[in-house]
RNA sequence: GGCCUCGUAGUUCAAUGGAUAGAAUAGAAGUUUCCUAAACUUUUGAUAUGGGUUCGAUUCCCGUCGAGGCUACCA
């Protein structure tokens, strides 16, 4: 917090003085001034009363005497039961914004620090049976801000995806576009190659269910009749030809994953997220065994009598938890096993943040336990960023039921509002149509994504697509319109003789500090430590919510002080420094969540 | 049944154990001679419930109620 340094610096040396005994800085509890008080800075001194052996009204008072007689921070102190709100001198306040002051003292360039070991930020990790929905995009946005969030804060980042491109469940797409397929390509129907595959996909899904009717009208029980319906079966055969090698089965299967990527890379292009390197689980799946085996060995693992293999985590209040068959294949956890090692071997990674949904939470509390278990002593330094589901009005959403919003058809809706209502504002006139066409796509994934990001990733959230997104409120597009308007600001300002250097500036006898200016480096400094807390908490929910706090402060701000005045162009120039910082701290904070600010519009 | 999340204004979201629980939106009333009104000002309105811990609890602990997830030799 800003000047908090400086004061607990002050308050452990006056307190051993005043008092007679010691207090650590980091006993000392802070909080910005509430409003309502003067004061700038509150020290909580409740906790102490008990070390200073007085009162918490009397410590405080005794502690603001010392600090306003001893020091040249503090010009003024009043107590309020356990608080001591200090208020800091004007010219403590000038120097937090001149010259050698900058807030943005991150790299720039977000060019990560080789240095280092790197971060790995696995995210994304789709099944190639059906393209993205908005569950996906949640996850797209969160891992690529992570990453950024963490880039910025100095770590060597890489993003990784690993996509699910073998199972079942692409078997299922492949017989369906087989048989009724007609030869369809993206070519031919003009559609996306992750839709016509998603379309086979559902077609298969509507078939089955029907051969599971017929079944059961002539007597099966409902098991019998999902175990063996002829399309589920004609599937199963198909997996087994693929792990066997088949070469119509896995050209098939490669033509149709190939469709799926081309139609990922549009989605994920359109999102503005990207990755470092790509695993395929058809690559990775039989990585783990060799791991398995060596805990086998070790007697840290055992075996069953069918010859199944088995970690007992009851020791640690979970169960049992199979990591080969008895016919020795090999499960999501064995392959979950392998690529972390696999990883670590290939990385040496100081962390691996996982971005998956809170529906494997177990799934990750046990892999990182087995691990552990194992004997890896990096175990410790991986991580399951679990996010909660995003929830429309009607519920869940639920593939089969048709109820998911799809991810491009989403996007694109977002897209065509923007324009819609830029258009009702007026706002076009001396834009040409590549222009515009930039700013609603701008403004659209905009309002998308910071509508996805705002909220914390633990929660449940719900998005209602019918109301689309605001643009008004604690919206991307407010702080984007805030961000153009102070350029408009600062163009307008280069424009007038005398102001042009304004950047380099310092305050020759500047002193006599506005509220509303005090109340804007209050939450321009506040930046720092904001990023620390959402790379900590991987949550680029406090970002998102800190770059909201700065465009709404600066609207007020300006509202209050709305005028360049070339006569008082000291006044202007602390302004303009202001807005200057401003519009750099939300840009800056905009690009980690993957949002785009206009210079104009 | 067991385990894990989560319950905050009508609605969508905030709040390192701190002061009178913040915003937005919806509702009511206002402000444009101005570098952008996608702005600003005023106003109505909330911690599911019962206990406990303490100077102090939305936050920590226990119970109840409610929502969701996990509890596969699927991934």
């Amino acid at each position: 917090m800003l000047f908090e340094t400086l004061i607990a610096e002050k308050v452990t040396f006056h307190f051993s003085r005043v008092f007679n005994s010691e207090i650590t800085p980091d006993q000392l509890v802070f909080q910005p001034t509430r409003k309502e008080f003067a004061g700038d800075i509150t020290l909580v001194v409740f906790g102490m009363s008990k070390i200073s052996g007085k009162s918490p009204e009397v410590t405080g008072q005794m502690l603001g005497e010392a600090l306003m007689s001893e020091t040249d921070l503090v010009s003024d102190f009043n107590v309020i039961k356990g608080f001591l709100n200090i208020s800091i001198c004007n010219d403590q306040w000038i120097k937090q914004l001149n010259s050698d002051y900058n807030p943005v003292t991150l790299d720039e360039t977000g060019t990560p620090n080789q240095s280092r070991s790197p971060v790995l930020v696995e995210y994304s990790s789709p099944n190639t049976n059906k393209p993205l929905h908005l569950g996906h995009i949640r996850n797209n946005l969160l891992g690529y801000s992570v990453s950024e969030i963490l880039k910025a804060t100095g770590n060597n980042v890489m993003k990784v995806n690993i996509v699910n491109d073998r199972g079942i469940h692409i078997c299922k797409s492949m017989l369906a576009w087989k048989k009724f397929g007609n030869e369809e390509t993206p070519e031919s129907t003009g559609m996306k190659g992750d839709h016509l595959v998603g379309k086979y996909y559902v077609l298969f899904d509507a078939k089955y269910k029907d051969q599971i009717k017929e079944l059961k009208a002539t007597g099966y029980s409902d098991e019998e009749a999902e175990k063996n319906a002829p399309l589920m079966l004609e599937a199963q055969e198909m997996l087994q030809k693929w792990e066997a090698g088949d070469l119509e089965t896995l050209s098939l299967w490669s033509t149709m994953n190939q469709w799926v990527y081309a139609g990922f890379d549009v989605t994920y292009r359109k999102l503005g997220v990207d990755f470092d390197k790509i695993y395929y689980e058809s690559e990775t799946y039989l990585l783990g065994k060799s791991i398995v085996e060596e805990g086998l060995s070790k007697g840290i693992l055992y075996k069953k009598a069918d010859g199944s293999v088995w970690v007992n985590l009851q020791s640690e209040g979970l169960d049992e938890k199979l990591l080969l068959r008895a016919d020795g294949t090999s499960v999501y956890m064995t392959q979950d096993l392998g690529t972390a090692v696999m990883r670590h071997n290939e990385f040496k990674f100081d962390k691996l943040i996982y971005v998956v949904g809170n529906e494997q939470d177990y799934h990750f509390k046990v892999l990182f336990l087995i691990l552990k278990k194992l004997g890896y002593e990096w175990a410790d330094r991986l991580f399951h960023l679990s996010y909660n589901m995003v929830d429309l009005p009607s519920g869940k959403m639920k593939s089969r039921e048709g109820t998911v919003v799809d991810a491009d058809e989403l996007i694109d809706n977002m897209i065509v509002e923007a324009e819609k209502l830029t258009v009702e504002l007026g706002k076009l006139e001396d834009f040409n149509s590549q222009e515009a066409h930039e700013l609603f796509n701008m403004l659209g994934l905009g309002a998308l994504k910071y509508f996805l990001l705002r909220v914390d990733p633990e929660k449940r959230m719900l998005f209602n697509p019918n109301e689309s997104i605001d643009f008004n409120g604690n919206t991307g597009p407010f702080i984007q319109y805030t961000h153009a308007r102070i350029q408009s600001v600062l163009r307008k300002a280069a424009s007038l003789p005398g102001l042009k250097n304004y950047r380099a500036f310092d305050l020759p006898g500047y002193t006599g500090i506005l509220p509303k200016e005090k109340e804007l480096v209050k939450v321009l400094v506040r930046y720092r430590e904001a990023l620390e807390d959402a790379a900590d908490k991987l949550a680029p929910s406090i970002l998102a919510n800190y770059a909201y706090e700065l465009a709404r402060a600066f609207n007020q701000f300006y509202h209050e002080h709305p005028i360049i005045d070339p006569d008082k162009a000291t006044t202007s120039e602390f302004r303009l420094v202001l807005c200057d910082q401003c519009a750099r701290v939300i840009a800056q904070s905009m690009k980690m969540m993957g949002i785009d600010v206009p210079q104009r519009m």
